[in-house]
RNA sequence: CGAGGUGUAGCGCAGUUGGCUAGCGCGCCUGCUUUGGGAGCAGGAUGUCGGGGGUUCGAGUCCCUUCACCUCGACCA
């Protein structure tokens, strides 16, 4: 047993069993703790902290785009969600209600939000009157609860945390057009943000969200060849502006409905940065998001002069970047791997011999690499380094998503390939229901979306055979 | 909600056909020595054996029940 392996030890191999390694890191790595009430996780200091990150970085890109804060109620009364039949028959299942007002038997029961179109739909059917007050662009950052039968942590929790867009415009195009912005919004901020490939595409009618015309998703691959769901865009028409009586007079002074669309990104992100990047000594965070981008660790603490040093290169280094100093009187091996476990992207080592010869050595958590910097312009050295490890976890990441992606018209190799080939199989689909379902029956995978609409007159279905016009992706889903 | 699994110290576990004061490793606390990949020595603290009920002279151990967590299905971000 070399020290390596005790390092392994405390983390499950990812190929040995992955959901076992995944719960293995959420706790280790202090992301979270369980709490005393059924599927509903503590997220602890390390945990929000990439939390927070991701609002930051998401927030700034829905200012950009025009959107403002708002926080509505977490409680909708009864009446209030059943004004949209596809919404409520969506959601009634998997809703928690409050019954009671301190000893008061409430006249009407009051649903804590799974989702609030309704809070928004009631709201601007009461402040919206005029071509005016087009286009209104919200956008709240809260947590919701459904009550789910199994729950993972990040992946599938009974209160998650999410941001939750509600527009309302003047018309079909202008909401299309904001569907399709905020949808590339979330692709941009997956690669560019969290160094996440996605698939852009749109859901099945079977797949699509309680209540909307069409939803829009961008599908990310994990490590084990699975897809996370990991943002939607829905488009709404006039369905709920009738359902709630959502009217402004237009510049001709006809009465009109408005056009909405919602659109959301939960803290199933962590899930997917940690079952995307991570491997078998834990976390690798993308810089971006890292709530400690550069973690310091004094070699010889108590030699003289080592802790200053350490102390006033993290301080110079804090000015520009995430930066702390491990000053436990751990070993430095222990700190190593600590560290590494947690994802930091880079450490920066500082000892005598180091401080002797004016430079640190910087390691690097994607690939591990060590390197020798000076410690003059340690900065620009520091600032370059963490854009390449972006650039290589994205490069990484997109090669492993691209290299699993199979392509049949065949029914049985399509079988074959969900069975045997971790990953995605794109094939094509008539559009019939019972063929969705029959896929979904005999072989698990599901619908993940419709990457692109053509008609092809030698494309066929790849279960019945008939002409089709749609590209699908496949795959099993989290 | 269906099938299966696990609950003993902070974590990981052992605990024999039911038997005396419930153990081990790691971690934790104190002190000293150490420090470039999970340190060493010495001393110390920590338990409602998940909860409730039952059988028994006696239950961590057997029975019933309940709760939580994990895995796989059905549903979702």
């Amino acid at each position: 047993m070399g020290k390596k392996d005790k390092l392994v030890e405390a983390i499950t191999a990812m190929d040995q069993d992955f959901t076992q390694w995944y719960t293995d890191v959420v706790l280790k790595a202090e992301l979270i703790d369980y709490s005393a009430v059924k599927g509903c996780m503590i997220l602890r200091p390390y945990g929000y902290g990439i939390w927070e990150n991701i609002q930051k970085n998401l927030d700034a890109m829905f200012k950009q785009t025009g959107h403002e804060n708002v926080a509505m109620p977490m409680f909708i009364p009864e009446g209030l969600l059943q004004k949209e039949k596809d919404h409520v028959e969506g959601f009634a299942p998997e809703v928690a209600w409050v019954t009671h007002g301190g000893s008061e038997k409430l006249a009407e029961r009051l649903c804590i939000r799974p989702t609030s179109e309704t809070l928004f739909c009631d709201h601007y059917a009461r402040i919206i009157h005029s071509w005016r007050d087009l286009p209104k662009l919200y956008n709240q950052w809260v947590s919701v609860v459904r009550w789910e039968k199994t729950t993972r942590p990040f992946l599938r929790s009974t209160e998650f945390y999410w941001q939750e867009g509600h527009t309302a415009h003047a018309t079909a195009d202008e909401a299309v057009e904001e569907t399709m912005r905020m949808l590339d919004v979330y692709a941009d901020f997956y690669r560019n943000v969290l160094a996440i490939p996605v698939i852009k595409g749109k859901k099945t009618e079977k797949e699509k969200f309680a209540g909307a015309v069409s939803t829009f998703t961008v599908e990310a691959m994990m490590h084990d060849g699975k897809a996370l769901q990991s943002a939607t865009s829905h488009y709404f028409g006039d369905g709920f502006a009738k359902a709630f009586g959502i009217q402004y007079s237009d510049k001709n002074n006809q009465l009109q409905h408005v056009h909405q669309t919602s659109w959301g990104l939960s803290t199933r992100s962590i899930g997917a940065i940690i079952m995307v990047h991570g491997d078998d000594s834990g976390l690798i965070l993308p810089p971006r998001i890292a709530p400690t981008q550069v973690v310091v660790i004094p070699i010889a603490a108590h030699k003289p002069g080592v802790l200053d040093k350490a102390t006033a290169i993290t301080e110079d280094l804090a000015k520009s970047f995430r930066t702390r100093i491990d000053t436990s009187d751990k070993q430095p091996g222990w700190k190593f791997s600590e560290h590494e476990m947690k994802g930091v992207p880079l450490r920066l080592e500082i000892g005598p011999r180091d401080i002797d010869a004016n430079q640190c050595v910087v390691v690097r958590r994607d690939t591990g690499e060590k390197t020798t910097l000076s410690l003059d312009q340690l900065d620009e050295s520091i600032a370059g380094l963490l854009d390449q490890i972006h650039d290589n976890m994205l490069a990484k990441a997109e090669k492993s998503l691209n290299s699993r992606i199979y392509e049949t018209s065949d029914w049985d190799t399509f079988k074959s390939l969900i069975a045997d080939k971790p990953g995605f199989v794109k094939a094509m689909w008539c559009g019939d229901p019972d063929c969705e379902l029959k896929i979904k029956e005999e072989t698990t995978a599901t619908s993940r979306c419709i990457v692109s609409e053509h008609e092809t007159e030698d494309r066929i279905c790849v279960v019945c055979g008939r002409a089709a016009a749609k590209d699908v992706l496949w795959g099993k889903a989290y």
